[in-house]
DNA sequence: TCAAATAACGTGCATATGCACGTACATGAA
DNA sequence: TTCATGTACGTGCATATGCACGTTATTTGA
């Protein structure tokens, strides 16, 4: 097992330009404009793709558990909601508990996701292509696993 | 060479959870919420760190200079140093040519990265850990990688 | 020299992000 | 039943992000 690391690359580690957060976010922004422009013609931004695409598969959700799922802090994820409401491709339904708000993706948005498919599977798979299928596969789960480790710590 | 993905390869490049864009969305958010968290005692965002590093590093730049070495759009760097400004960390100087607006990191400023620089430090090296090095420079390439793919094509 | 093209900016608009704080509702124990 | 606690939310504030559009200053070509 590794227990320390060596000068050389805490040296890396710690070199600015190496900063994982700027690194991200910068990756972040420029892809993000890539899926956008693909979906430009939906209407959709990137976010909003990707919370029908989260109701389509887990079907109606308590705003709390869809943030969950969006790993996305709750506030955030209501005014997100808001131009999909206004634009009627999601309602909030209730419960029998009146604190809760239920997520429903509605039938125009069930089609505005199915007709932004093809055009995010477009982009992904050019993307996919562009580091290549194996290197981008384990860059998906290097993806992942940062995401666990920054959760648990 | 690679002329085709195999039938397999595009079901997994195209299964919606494993879309590029959500996912890298996500990593960013966490942790830029682990970096701030870490910077939180000096005052500084995880963005503002980054302006800085980038000021320290490359000197005084034009506007658009920085916002390029940056991978950010230009108006979203001019709203960036808004608060870096108040804060006296960062300063505007004119040129010969009177449309450059030169950025340059004032003495306050530099103090104020050379302060926060040991937590920037400490939690770069935790999320190393958290990846292991190796892993962790695999995954600095594929983002660089992914960087530079996406804004070539 | 002077008008057209270009370059460097800022602003309005819309969305994204999260923390601190406050509110309404539900639940369990006295 | 009632009240203390906990749960599900929303809002105010500050920052981040980029596109469309407009302004000012410089450069270039006739």
């Amino acid at each position: 097992m590794k227990q320390s690391e060596s000068k050389s690359e805490r040296r890396v580690a710690t070199n600015m330009a190496a900063c994982t957060c700027a690194n991200l976010r910068k990756a972040a922004r420029v892809i993000t404009q890539r899926y956008e422009a693909a979906l430009q013609p939906t209407g959709l931004k990137a976010t909003q793709f990707t919370v029908l695409v989260t109701l389509a598969k887990c079907g109606d959700l308590p705003l709390t558990h869809l943030a969950e799922a969006l790993v996305l802090d709750r506030t955030t994820l209501t005014r997100n909601l808001k131009p999909l409401i206004g634009q009627g491709l999601v309602t909030i339904g209730n419960e029998r508990d009146q604190r809760v708000r239920r997520i429903k993706l509605t039938a125009k948005g069930s089609k505005a996701f199915k007709d932004a498919l093809p055009r995010w599977e477009e982009v992904q798979l050019q993307v996919v292509a562009g580091l290549g299928h194996k290197r981008w596969s384990g860059f998906l789960d290097d993806l992942a696993a940062t995401i666990a480790e920054a959760r648990s710590t």
